[in-house]
DNA sequence: CGAACGTATTGAACTCTGTCAATATTGACT
DNA sequence: AGTCAATATTGACAGAGTTCAATACGTTCG
């Protein structure tokens, strides 16, 4: 059985709560490495950000100087680790924040002791 | 002026509410990279629900399959990002969780949009 | 159909990262 | 001083990641 993004995350208790397995870490880093650039933090954010949590691939290119296709990897990185949601619609296609696993990985790392 | 990284990661609101400038993503993004490696997770999990969050570097090892400077560098890794104070208590040297860094962290990443 | 546009894929250069073996450093105890 | 135990540093190597130029794919519109 293949878990979803949020499964994955939510399947753990906090940081500070009890010691991740072995396990659990091998399926919570990649989310965390997805996040861990700049760039797609920021695509993250502006896309997290926007009106009704997506936003078109059009409007994601000109707030980097980077080229198009690092844009479309970067993108497609956040997609594979489950943050982003792909919608195709016409000739554009927009992308969708994974809010529920944004707060699955808030809450594993930054919930509080007890 | 440098920036505790408790201070870095205070600094911005979360990802869903507005978003992220290039500067305060540069800032960021090493904490989530320090912390998006399987190994380090569990390391800053253990540390953090261990007793008093803190445990000794003399505990640290046995859980892994990896050799000693291996884990000696991951806490260095976290410990440059600002995330595990050190300190040493004569033979023995003990690592804390930055439990404020990490809560800033998490609200960063997971708190709700509005 | 064919041209133009938006997005994705491929392949290559370069840098960064995780790991280990070997060695250094520091403190404690004889 | 000398030895031993705990931790850190160095140097080396393989593998992964970021970026771009070039190209391919799929839609829409003339």
């Amino acid at each position: 059985m293949v878990l979803s993004p949020v499964e994955t995350v939510a399947c753990c208790s906090p940081l500070s709560r009890e010691p991740l397995s072995a396990d659990q870490a091998q399926q919570v880093a990649p989310l965390l490495k997805a996040l861990a650039d700049p760039v797609r933090l920021r695509l993250m954010s502006l896309i997290a950000s926007h009106e009704g949590g997506e936003a078109c691939v059009c409007d994601l290119n000109s707030p980097f100087e980077l080229s198009q296709p690092t844009i479309s990897h970067h993108l497609k990185v956040l997609h594979e680790a489950g943050l982003l949601d792909r919608e195709k619609r016409g000739t554009w296609v927009y992308y969708r924040a994974r809010t529920d696993a944004l707060a699955s990985l808030g809450e594993l790392i930054g919930a509080p002791a007890a």
